[in-house]
DNA sequence: CGGGATCCTGAACGGCTGTTCAGGGTACCG
DNA sequence: CGGTACCCTGAACAGCCGTTCAGGATCCCG
């Protein structure tokens, strides 16, 4: 994928992250790779020295913070012992952390960046479709392991997780532009309400 | 808000329409006036003459099709008795029929737009947020007329409807984006079944 | 018919953009 | 120490964009 095969990792994952943040306080149309370069201090031509094009960029920069995203919750996973326990992890994890005010939202952000650049990008669309399956089927893993264990109700977990996914995207949207109505911790309240009701865990 | 006061509310309106089929087949980034002016075979100055600047463009356009949208269910809504059968409309009304391929698209594209640009222009973030609030409102009020009558079980409206309109946002950028795993028959059922848990009708 | 309001355009400007490319540091290796 | 591979940049190009504005059509009404 890279243009040189070295080590320089490092330096390309300094430019994903310093994408997702630019894409997040200017916008994804008013990006311009100068002000990605900007931001880590390089020249513009850095930039297209790592990556193709814009579009591989963004593709690129999605894929890095979905990985940065189930490292980040890839230990508590591991410690967690029942189904249930695993699934609050995933939903916890999803919602934004009052705590860190602006930082998470840079992993939500460039969602919407993808679902808009996605129709015209096919290589963008392959990934986050990638990205979105695997989300699901890491719920649908969790779900067939709780009805297994007799944790939660007998429901199909194929349907259960492409609802529980929605659900979060739909009240992700709400949360990040600030809407009023729903803040993180009412985003949090739904989504454990909805798995309560659908699954009958905790009862 | 139009600079000129006058009859011409057609030439608006036939410009928003051209502004909301641009978007969806050249993407919103890659959307320049010119386009727009092409597609209803005018001048780029025209639109400038209409609308005070791009971002103008986008939130009335966005409002727009917002309008379209009740203005097509308002009829079959007049005409349904029960709760449960106003709110079946509501849910059918927001999945992308099969039959007309593109053009029921054009009106849930624009969203992934207005959630892009709302983080940057305050006056698209606060019609984005009125439409929204209006669009929970609706469905909460016909949530708790059918409690009120008994059609349904007794749960808290403003949650419901939070949770209804972000499951149908999450599950219809699915649609859109034309996910193997989630077509407009399946965002259908799944939106169905959730209602029927929540609110336990027709059993 | 005449004049004013309304609707629309052509042309131009100023500025900014993605992308290219030749080349210069720098570190490592033989 | 010399060279080679890697990492990075400055400068420039070529083209396109939003926006402005003066003015031409067209319509309506007195």
């Amino acid at each position: 994928m890279s243009p040189r095969p070295s080590l320089t990792a490092t330096r390309r994952n300094e430019i994903l992250a310093a994408t997702s943040a630019t894409i997040a306080d200017r916008g994804l149309c008013e990006t311009r790779i100068a002000d990605i370069a900007d931001h880590i201090g390089a020249s513009p031509a850095l930039i297209l020295y790592y990556f193709p094009s814009k579009a591989a960029l963004v593709t690129e920069a999605l894929v890095y913070q979905d990985q940065m995203f189930h490292e980040a919750v890839k230990g508590e996973l591991d410690n967690a012992t029942t189904a249930a326990a695993k699934l609050d992890i995933l939903i916890e994890a999803s919602c934004p952390k009052p705590t860190r005010a602006n930082g998470d939202l840079d992993g939500w952000v460039l969602w919407p960046a993808a679902w808009e650049m996605s129709r015209h990008d096919p290589t963008l669309a392959a990934a986050r479709a990638r990205l979105d399956e695997s989300w699901r089927a890491q719920i649908a893993s969790i779900v067939e392991e709780g009805i297994a264990a007799g944790e939660f109700t007998d429901v199909d977990a194929s349907d259960f997780s492409i609802q529980l996914a929605a659900l979060l995207d739909g009240l992700a949207i709400e949360v990040m532009l600030r809407d009023p109505t729903v803040d993180a911790a009412r985003m949090r309240k739904l989504a454990f309400d909805f798995v309560e009701l659908a699954l009958n865990n905790r009862v």
